[in-house]
DNA sequence: TATGGCATTTGACTTAAGTCAAATAATCAG
DNA sequence: CTGATTATTTGACTTAAGTCAAATGCCATA
């Protein structure tokens, strides 16, 4: 899974300068404040945003709870999926969680030039992959491990998370209660 | 989203003779018994296999149980998703639910051709894309919605499945014991 | 059509995590 | 610095679903 993403990076060092220049012409760098959305729930999301600084948090709301469904950092792509993909309603926000910096790239634009630049389609496919893996872990992690062992895998594998990104958000994209989170936490601590 | 199986189903009905002539030449009709399995857990997913006629599932392992991951009928593709793209070993299963008739697709082969034939790198982005909103969406429906919630859901959505898969599999397909779907039930049949 | 083997249900009890409420701790503006 | 606001922890109780064990139902075949 780790190789996918060098795969991918392989492809983008080699992209040509005409694919790269059509890219160019379809992004454009946009910062957000702390707190401020990228997308809100209910709009298309016509833009997908490449994480150049700062970061960023996928949630949507049910029954007035937070649900975090994605923590992004620098170089992640930030996109509500599904919306994305259909141009229909987001059930998803987009919010900066730090200040942020990104590099927005228009989606119907994309598809045209991926249609002209067939690395890009290839690249397209290989994101949408590595994604597809990375969802298919989580919901494998939700139905195998606890909320404590979801909690050390986190911390073993993103140990800066914890500074970066407040527990509220944290407990929210571990699917498990803010006070449960603490509890696990009070535990672990050594 | 389901607008999304018509575009795949017009790239493949829009597909030309040689892309066809293709095609063909990577698959090959193959037949599984009840019970057979057409991937072990451990083993590269070096196929995919489109089903013809006949009903699988996806499932692992965890603590001795099966985890029902998915299940697939007629025009669905199987594949373990994970493995069949990084072509590292897998953690799931595929099994024969009712005797099964399926058209295997040779992956490396499949990468080789969608190198040549650009209909066919956009259909595997397509069904990629298709597989990952499905497992956005059973990701959301384990978080928010209670066993009875999703098991009511997969009654409404697919009403025949009931006579056709065991109890069993739909119990650990919907993340439940068996024990507790039969009590789901009890209460909700009218 | 009797019987052994699955499939499903029912019962009694346990458990992980949630909820609600209150207490601390940390942070930040003035 | 200081109070106010927000973040985090702790406590007491509830709940959805799991577990283990036993009972019942449903066949397929010999």
């Amino acid at each position: 899974m780790n190789e996918h993403l060098l795969k991918i990076n392989s492809i983008i060092e080699q992209l040509d300068g005409d694919t790269l220049g059509a890219l160019g012409a379809v992004s454009k760098i946009k910062t957000y404040k702390k707190g401020d959305f990228l997308l809100y729930q209910g709009e298309v999301c016509r833009y997908g945003f490449w994480i150049e600084s700062g970061i960023a948090r996928k949630f949507y709301l049910n029954e007035n709870k937070e649900l975090t469904t994605e923590l992004l950092f620098e170089n992640d792509l930030a996109v509500a999926f599904s919306s994305y993909v259909t141009q229909q309603p987001s059930q998803e926000f987009i919010q900066a969680v730090t200040d942020v910096r990104v590099s927005s790239i228009d989606n119907s634009s994309f598809q045209r030039i991926k249609g002209q630049f067939s690395a890009l389609m290839e690249l397209d496919l290989l994101m949408t992959e590595y994604y597809t893996m990375w969802l298919e872990k989580r919901l494998f992690d939700f139905h195998t491990l606890d909320a404590s062992t979801r909690y050390s895998q986190l911390l073993r594998d993103q140990p800066n998370i914890i500074q970066q990104v407040p527990l509220t958000y944290i407990a929210s994209y571990l699917g498990i209660s803010l006070e449960t989170l603490s509890r696990v936490r009070a535990k672990i601590k050594y």
